[in-house]
DNA sequence: TCATTTTGTGAAATCGTTTTCACTTCTGTA
DNA sequence: TACAGAAGTGAAAACGATTTCACAAAATGA
């Protein structure tokens, strides 16, 4: 079923019906001629024909290292909101981590044509630099700071900062840090630094022993909390990068029957759905990863509407989450 | 940049490129020129062209209720491993339980000619039925029998069953139940059924007031727990229909310092990552998530090269996860 | 009444591919 | 030598929409 049998049904010429579709510069007489030729067929126009023409696709493509995680999967249905809300449909493309992915998933959204890219940043290189601008597509980046494109993110820094310094409000001491790789800039650079600049700044010793560096994965946390506490068996506190590393920490330490928050304090981050039904509740931070989420898609449709604007970088604040493990 | 300038910058025809692009029923020497001008320019194809004429777009339609579940964002994990895997692309669709939406999106599906629709079911209505047999599109059913497509999905029946007598063997008697809409045959329904029969078999019985039904979110399991233990204050137990009513059960018991599993065992649906790390761990079924969405898109993409092919019912078992709340 | 503007309309070009068809040019065989 | 078949090629016709352009009819103004 097609534009010109749609025509021919109602009487009328193809540009007719198309005009009908789109603005509508048309007889009152003939709009319902055609109008009821539509109903009756159920015709759908085909939005591929309407793309080679009018080169947009109504697609905008996302791209996250990991659907089924907390944070993320929170993210993406921020977007998912705004983009229906607004007539888009969403590719999605999920690398399951493996960060060289990213770019063959730019290629393939190329092709497609999508009108814009959302990219829920781990690691950004230069290369990721390079094949963005070269895409001529909008884009904006999640998650992380990026002086390119427009970019929504959290106070990582902050965050860390804040959460470490209520560790030690509570009288923790030795306390121990559990991160991601520093590739990954916000998670894991600037969480590190609020946690080093905390403790600094009351003086307090950070043996090199005590910090440990792994995935996003429980594993990490479980794996790396067995090695940290071989070698400084003298922790108060650990401070992990995320909630999901806390979780395999507690996991362990479950496992030892060390006592939670009164052996061993522990703090996490992002405020999963978990923290507040473990027992104890996991001290953690909030942040705003749905609002993330649709806040990007409208400022990348915005983009879309307007290519020439300039790039925004819009940093959400936190909440810290004063819960039981600390 | 198009297939005529590339022809033209390689001094062939367009014909030449398009035989290059596809088969390559073509000299080798054309081949070699052909290929240095694409990596040169970085040429990508429109696909929306290649679909114009080949009726193809390598594009998945996938629905579901809901992506930051713990559950769904599984299944979508696994479709879009097989997907990606199978150069095919995902249309994400999030109804955010609103069912109605369902239809829309098959609308927009249609009008961006997927090849295929995963649908992630929760309510089939005869209307659903009807719209996916007219939209003349290959689809599957995940997580509900289904008659009228191929589906995979979970022994709701039997898990709920012998969840439940695992509860009667333990010593439990007076057990409550935490249920979703009955308009869910898989989770509202068949779980239901399998708690009752298993209850009715060792002659136990069930009073009106011990069972409750409500939403897929926290906030039920810690609503209806708060009333089911107002009407039966003797129950020793409740089978949830979901972990993450578990979870709200478990909040609302930890609030009233009621222990589990001495005063009150507790059990639930999903196997969640949380389940295991609670403690006490909660008591679960797993299920089969990942790997539903995974055989999923290879059921699906089998139908679409052979869309004459006959349907398929693939019922996936489960484990009963013996964990410390029951 | 006549000139001018407005309004409504369809023919045809266009978007970027694939694929059919007809036409060379080879190759091998009788 | 002649001829059948294979191999390689490009012109041109699709695919299904939008949009420009030209033109007719109707409305307006003098």
């Amino acid at each position: 079923m097609n534009i010109s049998q749609i025509a021919k049904m109602a009487g009328v010429s193809p540009a007719a019906v198309s005009r009908y579709l789109n603005h509508g510069y048309l007889s009152e007489e003939k709009k319902v001629s055609i109008e009821k030729v539509i109903k009756e067929t159920g015709y759908i126009p085909s939005s591929q024909a309407q793309t080679l023409r009018t080169k947009t696709t109504k697609l905008i493509g996302v791209i996250i290292p990991k659907i089924d995680s907390d944070s993320i999967s929170q993210v993406v249905a921020g977007i998912g909101e705004v983009l229906t809300k607004q007539g888009y449909q969403m590719l999605l493309a999920n690398t399951e981590n493996q960060n060289d992915r990213e770019l063959e998933f730019l290629a393939t959204f190329q092709q497609h044509m999508v009108d814009g890219i959302i990219l829920l940043g781990t690691i950004l290189t230069a290369k990721h630099k390079a094949v963005l601008k070269a895409l001529n597509i909008p884009f904006i980046v999640l998650g992380q700071a990026c002086d390119y494109a427009s970019c929504i993110y959290h106070d990582d820094y902050l965050a860390a900062l804040t959460l470490t310094e209520y560790m030690i409000e509570k009288g923790h001491r030795r306390i121990g840090y559990l991160g991601v790789t520093e590739k990954d800039y916000a998670v894991g650079q600037l969480r590190k630094q609020g946690f080093l600049d905390a403790m600094s700044r009351q003086n307090l010793e950070i043996p090199a022993s005590s910090m440990r560096i792994g995935s996003f994965y429980m594993e990490n946390g479980y794996e790396n909390t067995k090695r940290l506490l071989a070698d400084c068996s003298d922790l108060d506190a650990i401070v992990c990068a995320t909630d999901t590393i806390a979780l395999g920490a507690i996991k362990y330490l479950n496992q030892l029957s060390i006592k939670i928050p009164n052996d061993i304090a522990i703090a996490g981050f992002g405020d999963s759905r978990i923290s507040s039904i473990l027992s104890p509740s996991l001290t953690t931070i909030h942040f705003y990863y749905r609002e993330c989420g649709s806040e990007g898609a409208k400022v990348l449709i915005d983009k879309i509407a307007n290519p020439s604007s300039p790039n925004k970088s819009l940093k959400y604040g936190f909440e810290l989450i004063k819960n039981e493990t600390a």
